[in-house]
DNA sequence: ATCTATTCATAACA
DNA sequence: TTGTTATGAATAGAT
């Protein structure tokens, strides 16, 4: 119809798939409002151009839902269901991405950092707080060291004080039962186990200080 | 179109109604499929006949349900129940809490930084990353000091026990040069200032296995 | 259903 | 966009 055939093909012409569409769109609109009337039918039409415009037609007596219903109904289709279903999954698809993202925000934020390394996924994540990280922990770890050493060190002084201790009372123990028994009689053949010259070495300075 | 024009009214009689319902259904479902391809448009079309039986058409590339979601915000209808309505506010909802969150991830990470608009949003940035470091440096500083207070401990045990062996080796030393010098006089008025029966305290134990 | 005289829709043009 | 018109399409009524 009209001045020649056309084949029915995307137009390319924007202004001459405009005009058509226009044309057309009324004609559809006419026909269903005429079905409608001759033949006692109900009709839901709509029309969305590529525009973005939208037009539509609804019989009278009627609303598109109940149409709609009946279309679901008839066709067996499970078009509400599958909407719903489709939002439901977002939901949960959303939420899931929702607490990951709040997980990686907490561990970003150093919150439940000790339950991080479980995760994964978080690796890649983690290494940027991390790195940030490993300078302190370095830091620290090497003060601990060496808290750890001198403490070591200073453990084992307290025994051997507290041994030499033992043995100086034990010594002067026995010189003095015999100084106060027999200090006439001259026996006494051992000398003091430990050396008179023994000194505590003093410790390093201002450890505590350093960081 | 047709022997004779016909006047759009219902059609009285009932085949030629059905007649007239069958030929004219299947030039609008054409029609719908024409436009479809003609001028990119989208259209849903759904005819019921007064028989109850269904036709529908639908611009393939899209579902019916897509199409109608744009006739409900355009026609500001209520086509969807609460449920439907409820998810989608919820999804919604949830994809800015998304968004949001995601951006939040991306300037902790140091990207996307150069669109910050202000001075400010880069300090609480720089604050949230040293937030997450103060976290791993509180953690590591109560170990450090318990290390420190056992450290502190030792140290003064140390220094007593220390005293406690010079105190002990004068007296000693006073002793024998007294018994080797005048034993035969007893004027030793002084009792050893340390008390025999001193311990060192034991340590804690594991407390360098402690985290 | 199929045919066909007619009316209708519309492509091209203005 | 709107209107005009030649032409192809749709279809009412008959078969």
């Amino acid at each position: 119809m009209g001045r020649g055939k056309i084949e029915i093909k995307r137009i390319e012409n924007s202004s001459n798939r405009q005009v058509t569409y226009s044309k057309r769109k009324n004609g559809i609109l006419k026909k269903a409002r005429e079905i409608t009337v001759l033949c006692d039918a109900q009709v839901s039409l709509v029309i969305l151009a590529s525009s973005g415009k939208m037009h539509y037609y609804c019989s009278p007596s009627t609303t598109l839902t109940e149409i709609l219903d009946r279309y679901h109904k008839n066709a067996g289709e499970k078009l509400w269901d599958a909407k719903h279903e489709y939002l439901s999954n977002e939901v949960e698809r959303i939420k899931k991405e929702n607490d990951r993202m709040q997980i990686e925000l907490r561990h970003l934020k150093g919150e439940d950092i000790f339950n991080m390394h479980s995760h994964k996924e978080l690796i890649s994540i983690e290494e940027a707080l991390e790195n940030g990280l490993a300078n302190v922990r370095y830091k620290t770890m090497e003060y601990v060291e060496k808290r750890r050493k001198n403490e070591r060190k200073l453990e084992e002084e307290n025994k051997q004080l507290t041994y030499y201790l033992h043995q100086q009372q034990m010594a002067m123990d026995g010189s003095v039962r015999e100084m106060e028994n027999e200090y006439h009689e001259k026996e006494r053949g051992y000398p003091p186990q430990m050396p008179f010259t023994f000194r505590v070495l003093p410790m390093q300075p201002n450890l505590q200080e350093r960081k």
